[in-house]
DNA sequence: ATAAATTATTAGGCATGCCTAATTTTATAT
DNA sequence: ATATAAAATTAGGCATGCCTAATAATTTAT
């Protein structure tokens, strides 16, 4: 088994390597786990003896299949206890990430079968990020943003891209939550804004940054 | 916030004093936490620097108010997700207080109460022992022994207070589980034993041993 | 190409929480 | 009361995982 830090490691160099790093070095696996290079240095060396990872100078670090394995399940159960925290516990947006870092490692062979199950097997979690199965593919096709609908379309709130507080106390004036249903009025070519309904409601004038930040599915 | 392991020490503590153990000592505390009493005294200097329990050698450990408070809420939330895995995830009695040993350390402000309401405030674990409420409050009453079921009455099997499993082996060849409706038929005053009905099925002679090892509401 | 800046690494340290072995204290038995 | 056993404590050590400061290697800019 592996120990929290060591999960926590991985995540970071999983999702590094999602977003596509030439290298991942450590300087930015300090940066994304809020800590020191040279704490980095140690660990790598320690998860490169485990067989977790490659590590090189020029290269960076590298999943090995054994760890990209880890790593994947340690996302699923991070987006599985979202999705529950969420759904069935009612938190809000801005709260799940921090607790859903601290159950992603409760360690027990089935869990995250059994949980996914209970949650009816969703394929995404709360921040439109998809949910890796329990053979470890993962769906590549994300939700849509608001902003790619076409005008005259209509769709239901997914999930959000943006947690701040200020974007999730806008979306709550506005009265917009996961489930509303969305109606695409036009899109203004000067700035890329949106005029959309809420509901049956007002028509609204909403940014660009405003579209992109809005997952629909 | 405390750590994983003090949290331990004072669920351990917590657990003796409840045992009535006139002294809760060193030695005591590193047998239910299955490790060196050296180790003990340690931990017991680090707990009584932050004032959650007060050791002398003479008296043994006590908690203080402080100490009690965080005792408690650990076992609440023990507890809670005990019912959680058991209900919600269909896990075994035998599984879930692994499992519940990780769970109870996740900290957050509101997740025992959310998990309470999610739950329907339950009163007992599936061991039968009380939950503790929000307010810290703990039912003094447990649920009784199927053994002090008067003869001629009946009850549903509520909780189990033995989890080998040899225990729910047995439970599960004669078909009880939780929710199953026993009735008494006869007390056999020369050993102890019982006869029960299960169910609407047969009747069934049980052991004093077994009468005591099920808890019925 | 060389200086300056950035990045990686090493060395040494620290807190946590465990260990074993040795010692002191306390309790028990004769 | 004294020997013996048991419990508590101290001392020293170890693994984990973090830190800072110093140094080495690499990039970037001029």
């Amino acid at each position: 088994m592996h120990t929290f830090s060591e999960e926590n490691y991985l995540r970071a160099i999983y999702r590094l390597g999602l977003e596509g790093s030439a290298k991942i070095s450590p300087t930015a696996i300090a940066e994304m786990l809020d800590n020191n290079p040279a704490s980095v240095v140690d660990m790598l060396k320690k998860l490169s003896d485990k067989k977790l990872i490659s590590y090189d100078k020029k290269k960076g670090a590298k999943l090995t299949d054994k760890g990209t394995k880890t790593a994947i399940e340690v996302v699923r159960k991070h987006r599985l206890w979202e999705v529950f925290l969420l759904e069935k516990l009612g938190y809000g947006w801005e709260e799940i990430h921090d607790i859903a870092e601290q159950l992603e490692h409760i360690h027990n062979k089935e869990l995250a079968d059994r949980l996914d199950k209970f949650l009816g097997y969703p394929d995404y979690d709360p921040h439109g990020d998809p949910i890796p199965k329990a053979n470890g593919k993962i769906a590549t096709t994300y939700k849509t943003m608001l902003l790619e609908v076409e005008p005259g379309g209509s769709c239901q709130v997914a999930a959000v891209k943006d947690t701040s507080v200020e974007f999730l106390q806008y979306l709550e004036k506005l009265g917009v939550g996961i489930g509303t249903r969305l109606k695409i009025i036009e899109k203004i070519a000067f700035d890329g804004s949106l005029t959309i309904q809420v509901g049956k409601g007002d028509k609204i004038n909403v940014s660009k940054k405003f579209g992109e930040s809005i997952l629909v599915g």
